[in-house]
DNA sequence: CGCACAGATAGAAGAATGTCAATGTGTTTT
DNA sequence: AAAACACATTGACATTCTTCTATCTGTGCG
């Protein structure tokens, strides 16, 4: 499959879930602690720990240490990237594989 | 969890497949019918009848039958829309829950 | 009608994902 | 040094997803 489909895929998959949407949401904001991003939530502190581990492996978001904290803000490049991929699936292009060929019908 | 994300979550996942993604950027140029996007994959006719229905079902794709064929095209509306949310998503907003709270150190 | 074709559905097996309890690691405080 | 705190990792279990083979449904044709 081409790296444009795949390469996508992978960042849709990590995103398509309610709460790490809400957590991109979250850190649209600014960074943010993982002890105030689980208040949001009701979930485990092992469960918020394993959906950043899938965010910052993605490279969606970045992590950084302060004393004990971890604190975690978003990537927007990759964002940024993201929006103009599927931009560009979404909406028509000139070199179409689809284009100029009848279906079924020869 | 609030709606906005339940929403955007269920229609990321549908396309969060590189599969899928190919096949929405192939209806980006057009209708076509299920003959001709199978021709463009390695996969069994049942797997991509699955995949369609999955699109379908997410109203990211509208089906048409013309005689023995169906016919596949893309629902415009929902994806513009999804754009919308991801963006506003993606971008620093007025009301956030997260702004002026200190983290954790209270 | 009976057959061929396009696509959908059913059922099953294996892979991937989500979530938790238990425990480990690194940092600060006492 | 010992305890407390914040977060990560491990291992287990249940759920969901992917893909296949086999079969069914709807349509057109001789």
């Amino acid at each position: 499959m081409e790296k444009v489909y795949t390469d996508a895929a992978k960042l849709l998959k990590v995103i398509a879930d309610p709460k790490r949407l809400k957590i991109v949401d979250m850190l649209s904001c600014g960074e943010l602690c993982a002890c105030r991003i689980l208040d949001a939530f009701q979930i485990t502190q092992p469960t918020l720990s394993h959906d950043m581990k899938l965010l910052v492996d993605a490279g969606i978001v970045n992590d950084r240490r302060e004393g004990k904290n971890i604190y975690y803000s978003l990537n927007n490049d990759v964002l940024d990237q993201l929006q103009k991929t599927l931009a560009s699936i979404f909406t028509e292009k000139e070199n179409c594989i689809c284009q100029n060929q009848n279906c079924c019908a020869d």
